[in-house]
DNA sequence: CTGTTAGCGCGTTCAC
DNA sequence: GTGAACGCGCTAACAG
């Protein structure tokens, strides 16, 4: 297994250049150096201020942050929680948390997930950290502590009280689903969701809030409760069942649900979007590429961490005061094959 | 959007206990507390000791990183890079990075990911590093970087001169398949990859050969090129050509290629594995879920991850020599229903 | 066994 | 305009 080719000696702690040794070598205090760097007065003589600054380029100075954050009581580090471990690589959560720590980057605030342990997720990372971000359904506990030693978060896809929220606008979602699919023709439609862990989880109750209003608005048959529309284990005996009783068009709460069901039809021998339309939430891979690719309202996903971030960094610069607030990112249509008039 | 109501005053940065207030609390210097606390002296006073550590866990005594590492010049954070900021999230990766963030932390050391901007992925995050962890195509600079500053580093899925490297055993994974599908009668085998940016990936060459060496060694026909195994632009056309040639099982270079192949023969009315078998690469979301589902290899990405981490933890213990290496980590066959005798 | 002291790299006074 | 001195929290060396 080894070639035993050796590529570098033992460990030791590379030496990084700090402002003392530019200070040696431009000529003046370490303390003027700093002033350079640090834009922090505006009385320094312009040559000195040259020379300091080509030296300190030349040498390749890199600020200490260590020694930077001892200072003052900040680390410029801010750090993304989740629910679990793998709840980083969720859904949209990748992109959410690309273009948070893109907008973080930009203001000098460094980004970095914190992969607690399984069992103690509340467990704080050893590296001080300025703010959060807090994503899905974090313990309250969390929040609390949190709240507690005065360190900025912002709840991302959660309805808790008295927090900064930003969520999607399920509800808002819901409605592109099933107007998109009215318009196509479809009055018995039903909302797919799996029955399992996701119970309880504000975006479910948001969207069936969302579907029971509309069918009522409508005024679409009710011959089916909601209980009735949500699957139990055995997807294909209920897919048969929804569609003797004369569904023609799904509404998948997830990419996953929509591909399940999608596998159940093909077992069955069933069409779409032939014998029945499929619409589902967020465009995830592998939506586009299936056959049929399928219909689904997509998440403005990089807005919404984008907006995470503004609203952390404001809190940050501008000590400005947390309001408890919602912020919802709407959805958007991405039409494709899964749905047909019927 | 905003329901006022005020939740918190401005930022203001979270003061935590030092040791300085746990000495105090406790009645002795603050020498002896990082001495209890560290460890780091056999000739303690048994209630001291007890008295300190209770003291410590009661106030919520966290030590501040900062402050160590500025002592030492080391900061216990590990940074994991990857390509392209979307690469922590491809494939296995985010497994791999969550088991190696366990085993550091178990370790004491910190494991961060550094999201770089996509145009400059070499560039350094602001935070100081003991250790580095590289994924997949990283750049060259960045290696030579790290090399140059004496940081150690562990790179995982590439090939590259003179590092140490863990990667999936290509050619192991390969011969699992063939040897699945030739046990099965199949005879006329393709090797489908997807022609664009895979192109040159040790991971695709080390499978190709692999692909080619089992074919010589089997007697097995070349009636096809391995050009003619590579598909192009339109898949419809080119998996109509290949079962008219005769072709009867597809080995598909990953999960993505199996979809967009399993797609393709939805559309020609082909069935599987009746019409041909299908096996592929990595056990990814979807394949257990589709219809049929797909027959495929799993790598133990979990085990892949330990094995960087405790490689790096070695090094920065035992101030051990870095020795250029390959570890090759096993596939294992995952029998599913894309796959039956011909 | 334990207290005192120095200093890691930096930013910030306060003098000159 | 600039240098000297201090302290952030911690560890390590040296005294007692």
């Amino acid at each position: 297994m080894y070639i035993g080719c050796k590529i570098a000696c033992g460990y030791t702690p590379a030496m990084a250049v700090t402002i003392v040794e530019i200070a040696k070598r431009a000529g003046v205090s370490h303390s003027t150096v700093s002033r350079v760097l640090n834009n922090t007065s505006d009385v320094i003589a312009k040559d000195t201020r040259e020379r300091v600054l080509t030296i300190a380029k030349a040498m390749g100075y890199v600020p200490n942050l260590a020694a930077r954050s001892l200072r003052h009581a900040r680390t410029r580090m801010i750090t993304v929680f989740a629910a679990g471990p793998d709840d980083f690589w969720l859904g949209a959560n990748p992109t959410i948390i690309t273009a948070a720590a893109n907008a973080f980057r930009d203001a000098g605030y460094e980004l970095f997930c914190s992969f607690g342990g399984s069992a103690e997720s509340t467990r704080m990372p050893a590296w001080r950290f300025d703010a959060a971000v807090l994503l899905d359904r974090v313990p309250d506990d969390l929040r609390h502590q949190l709240r507690a030693q005065n360190t900025p978060y912002v709840v991302i896809n959660d309805i808790v009280d008295e927090d900064a929220l930003i969520v999607p606008d399920d509800a808002q979602g819901t409605e592109v689903m099933l107007e998109e699919l009215y318009s196509l023709g479809h009055r018995e439609i039903s909302f797919v969701s799996p029955g399992s862990w996701y119970v309880g989880h504000h975006s479910i109750v948001a969207r069936q809030a969302a579907f029971t209003a509309f069918m009522q608005s409508h005024d679409l048959p009710h011959s089916l409760s909601l209980e009735d529309r949500i699957v139990s284990e055995d997807m294909d005996g209920w897919l048969r069942g929804q569609l003797d009783l004369g569904v023609t068009a799904f509404v998948a709460n997830d990419h996953h649900t929509a591909i399940v069901l999608m596998s159940a039809a093909a077992r069955l021998g069933v069409r779409i979007p032939g014998d029945f339309s499929l619409m589902c939430f967020n465009d995830e891979f592998p939506l586009a590429l299936l056959e049929p690719p399928v219909t689904c309202v997509s998440l403005d996903s990089e807005l919404l961490g984008r907006t995470a971030a503004r609203y952390l960094l404001s809190l940050l610069s501008d000590k400005e005061q947390a309001l408890a607030h919602v912020t919802r990112i709407p959805y958007r249509l991405v039409s494709r094959n899964s749905t047909a008039a019927h």
